[in-house]
DNA sequence: TATATTCGTTCAGCGCCCAAACATACTCGT
DNA sequence: ACGAGTATGTTTGGGCGCTGAACGAATATA
C-alpha cells in the first residue's frame, strides 16, 4: 500500500540521484495527504493531520490546493459524532482525474477509461486474430479506440492525465519502443510515436508503454484491492506462463526487462521438450496447450480466455479427464509457486489469465504441493487467490499508470475543470 | 550504487509513511554530497556541485558540516590543471567512522572493525564447533571479541558508529531476537540484549542483528566493489545452499524473513530425499555433503571452508572423481541459477561460501546449463563471479551496516574527534 | 600588468513547515 | 437558556534550507 519515504514515480524512474529542495517536501507531503484521504476513506482535515503526522496548518493549505486541483472534494459537515466542532469530511474526487488504457494483444485490443478511484468508466474491445497483421494496420485501428476513449472521458467530465499502452512483448521503456513481440511478429515498433501520429482527437501528453504482464501486475497492485499485501506474485496463464513480481510495492522488471519467466522453470526434467530447448519447463505441463490436450478438448481456440470456455463446461459437469488434467496442472504450478515462495517469501500469489477461472480446481492440488515443498509453510501461510481484475488487469494497469504519477505528485501540473 | 530519491535506512526501515520537512531535505542532500565524494573520488566543491546539481553555496555549507563531523577532509590544493582558480579537493576520511561486526557461526566466531572506506582494520576469529554449546557460553565469549574490536577501533582513532551481529538463523528484526538457529540448537535468543549485558567496555549504541546470508549479500553490495551492479544474487554454499537477492540496491528479505531458500528448489525430482521432505532439492545435489561424498573425500570436517581444503587439493592435482563431483554440482547449481535468472533477470550472480574457492571448476558447467535454460541468455549475458569478500562477507556486512545508516544521514548524530 | 576564468563565500529572497494563538461550531451540565 | 469544555479550521510569526547573484581569491593567458 505505502512505499518508502518518497513515493517513486511509476513510469519514469530517474535513477540518477537528484538534489532535493522545499518543493520536493511539498510534493511528498501533498502525496501523503492525498494517499491518506484515498486510503482511509472520508476524513476531516484534523484527522488527516493526526494520521499523517503533519500539522493541521500544513494539511489545511495542502487540502486547499488539492481541492483547487479538483482531486479532493468536501463532503459537507459530518454528522456530529461527539463533543467539539465537527469537521468537514474530505473525500477523493473520482472524476477529478482519469487515465486511458490500451491493450494490444494477440486476440484483439481493448481500450478503457479508469477514474481516480480505479473504477472502469468506459470500455471498448475489438476481438480478432492479430497475428500476421502489420503494425500499421493494427495501430491505426487501435488509435481509433483510444480516440473514442478520450472522447468518452471528456463526455464524463473526467480530465485525462495520460495514456498507458500494454503490449505483449519486450519493451524498451526509455525509448518507448516495442523491441520484440514474437506472437505478433513485430520488431522495433515505435508504438507510442505511431499511435500518436494516427490520433484524430487531441491526446493528453504523457504516454507510457510497457509489457502487458508488468502492467497487469501493477493493475493488481494498484486497484486489485489487496488490502495491505504489497508483496505478491501474479502468475499469468495462457499458452505461456509468466509471472509479475511485486515486492514492497515495487514491480521488478529485471535488469533488462526480461524476467518473470516462470514458464521456463524446470518442473519435470523427464517431461516433453520445450521450444526454449530445455526439458520439463513449467509451461509444458501447466500451460494452456497441455491442459487442453490432457483434458481432451480439441474444439477450442488456442489462446485467450475463450479457449477455456469448453474446458470450464466439462469441469462444471465433473468430467473426470478434465478435472484430472487441471489437477495435474495445479500440481505442476505448485512446484513453480513453491520455488517462488522459497526464493521470495511472498505471502500472496495471484492467479491470472486462464488460471483465474480455473482457480476452484487448481487451488487444492496447488496448495498441497506448496505445503509439502515450502520450508516455512507452517509459519508463513500462503494466500492463493484468483485475480480480482481478471482479463482486464493489463488495460486497467495501463490506464492507471498515469494516475499513479499524479498521486505521487498531485500538484505538479495545472488544475482541472469541474 | 545509488538508490532512489531518498536513500532508505538499511537496518530500521519504518515503512509507515512519514511527513517530510526541511531537515529531510538537508539529510538527503548531505547524503548526496557525501556519496558523491565517496564514489567519484577526490573532487572540488565546485565539481561536487556540478555533479549533484546542487548550488555551490549549498555544497559549501554541507561540506563544512561534513568536515566538522570528521567524515570528509580537504586534501590541499589540487595541482592546477587549467585556467581559473584551482579547487581544493575533498576526500572521504576513512577513519572518520567505523563499524564493528560480529559473526556467530557453527564453526566459530569472527569480529572485525571496518572503516568508512570499507577496509578491514581489525580482525579476530575463534574457531571451534559451537553446536550444542549454550547461548550463554557462546555469547559471553563473543562479547569478549567485540570488546577487543571496540578497543582496537579506539586505538586506531576510529569512532565506532554501531555494531552489527550476523547469526545463522531466522531473525526477528524488530525485536532483535534470534528466533531459530537449527544448527546451533537455539530458539528465541535475545542476542543483542544478552551480548550487551556481557560487555566489559562501553559499546556504541546502535546494534543490529540479522541473518548471516542477508548481511553477506549486503556486504557484497556495499564493499564488494561491484561497480554499477546493484542487482545480483549471492548464492552461498555450505551444507545448505542459500541465496541473498539484491534488486536495485535493495536486499529482499521476504515478507517474514524467510526467503532466499534456493537450496530447496527442485532440481532432480528423482533425486535423494531431503530433510525438508521433498525430493531432489538443490542442496542435496550441490551442497557440501553431496560434493564431498561424490568426490570420495571422507577425512574432512563437515562444515565451513576448512572442509573444502582436502577437496581443493584433489582438484588441483586433477583427481577425476573430484573434478566430476564438482562439475556435477555446478550443473545442478546451473539449474538453480537459471531459475533465478529467469525469474529476476539479474545480470550478476556471485558465488560465495564454499562455492567461491570452487569457482574455477564450477564456472564452466554452470554457465553451460544456464545458457541452455535461460531464454534471454543471448541478449542478456550473465556474469558469474566468486565473492570478492569470501568467507568474511557476513562480518563485513555486519560491520558496515551501521555505516550505511551513517552515510544515509551523515549529520544526524554528533560530530567526532580527529 | 591586465583580463578572462574558475573557485569558494556571503547575502538577500523565497518557500515550506511548525508552534501557538485565535475564531468557529458543537456538546454537555446546570 | 447559557456558559464551560472540546475539537476543528485558519491566521501569524519564526526557523530552516535552498537559490541566485554578487564579491573576493587564485591561476592562466595575452
Amino acid at each position: 500500500m505505502s512505499t518508502g519515504p518518497i513515493p517513486p514515480s511509476a513510469s519514469r524512474s530517474l535513477d540518477r540521484p537528484r538534489p532535493t529542495d522545499q518543493s520536493d517536501v511539498r510534493r511528498h507531503n501533498a502525496a501523503l495527504v492525498l494517499d491518506c484521504v484515498d486510503a482511509a476513506g472520508p476524513l476531516s482535515r484534523a484527522r488527516v493531520a493526526a494520521h499523517t503526522g503533519l500539522t493541521r496548518a500544513t494539511v489545511g493549505t495542502i487540502v486547499d490546493e488539492l481541492i483547487a486541483a479538483g482531486l479532493v472534494s468536501e463532503k459537507g459537515t459530518r454528522a456530529p459524532s461527539g463533543v467539539g466542532r465537527p469537521g468537514t469530511d474530505l473525500a477523493l474526487r473520482p472524476e477529478g482525474a482519469g487515465g486511458v488504457g490500451l491493450e494490444i494483444n494477440v486476440d484483439g485490443y481493448v481500450a478503457s477509461v479508469v477514474d481516480l478511484a480505479g473504477t472502469v468508466r468506459h470500455r471498448a474491445a475489438r476481438s480478432g486474430d492479430l497475428r500476421g497483421r502489420t503494425a500499421t494496420a493494427v495501430l491505426r485501428t487501435a488509435a481509433r479506440l483510444v480516440d473514442d476513449a478520450v472522447a468518452a472521458a471528456y463526455d464524463l467530465g473526467i480530465p485525462v492525465r495520460g495514456i498507458g499502452v500494454a503490449v505483449p512483448g519486450l519493451v524498451d521503456l526509455g525509448e518507448q519502443v516495442l523491441r520484440l513481440a514474437p506472437n505478433l511478429g513485430w520488431t522495433d515498433v515505435r508504438v507510442v510515436e505511431r499511435l500518436r501520429s494516427y490520433a484524430v482527437t487531441t491526446w493528453p501528453s504523457p504516454m507510457v508503454l510497457d509489457n502487458e504482464a508488468n502492467l497487469a501486475a501493477l493493475g493488481e497492485l494498484w486497484v486489485g484491492g489487496h488490502g495491505s499485501a504489497d508483496s505478491f506474485v501474479l502468475v499469468n496463464g495462457d499458452v505461456g506462463v509468466g509471472a509479475g513480481v511485486v515486492l514492497d510495492g515495487r514491480l521488478h522488471r529485471g535488469t533488462r526487462g526480461f524476467g518473470g519467466e516462470l514458464g521456463h522453470l524446470t518442473v519435470a526434467p523427464d517431461g516433453p521438450e520445450c521450444r526454449c530447448g530445455a526439458r520439463g519447463c513449467l509451461e509444458q505441463v501447466a500451460g494452456l496447450d497441455f491442459i487442453l490436450r490432457q483434458a481432451g478438448v480439441r474444439d477450442a481456440p488456442r489462446t485467450g480466455e475463450d479457449a477455456v470456455a469448453p474446458l470450464l463446461a466439462r469441469l462444471a459437469r465433473g468430467d473426470e479427464r478434465a478435472v484430472a488434467a487441471v489437477r495435474q496442472a495445479g500440481e505442476s504450478l505448485g512446484v513453480g509457486v513453491a520455488a517462488l515462495v522459497n526464493l521470495f517469501d511472498v505471502e500472496t500469489v495471484v492467479l491470472g489469465g486462464i488460471f483465474a477461472p480455473l482457480f476452484p480446481w487448481l487451488d487444492e492440488p496447488l496448495r498441497a504441493v506448496v505445503r509439502r515443498r515450502v520450508l516455512s509453510a507452517a509459519w508463513a501461510p500462503l494466500t492463493v487467490r484468483p485475480s480480482a481484475l481478471g482479463r482486464d488487469a493489463a488495460v486497467i494497469g495501463a490506464a492507471y499508470a498515469p494516475l499513479r504519477d499524479l498521486l505521487a505528485d498531485p500538484l505538479g501540473a495545472d488544475a482541472s475543470v469541474a
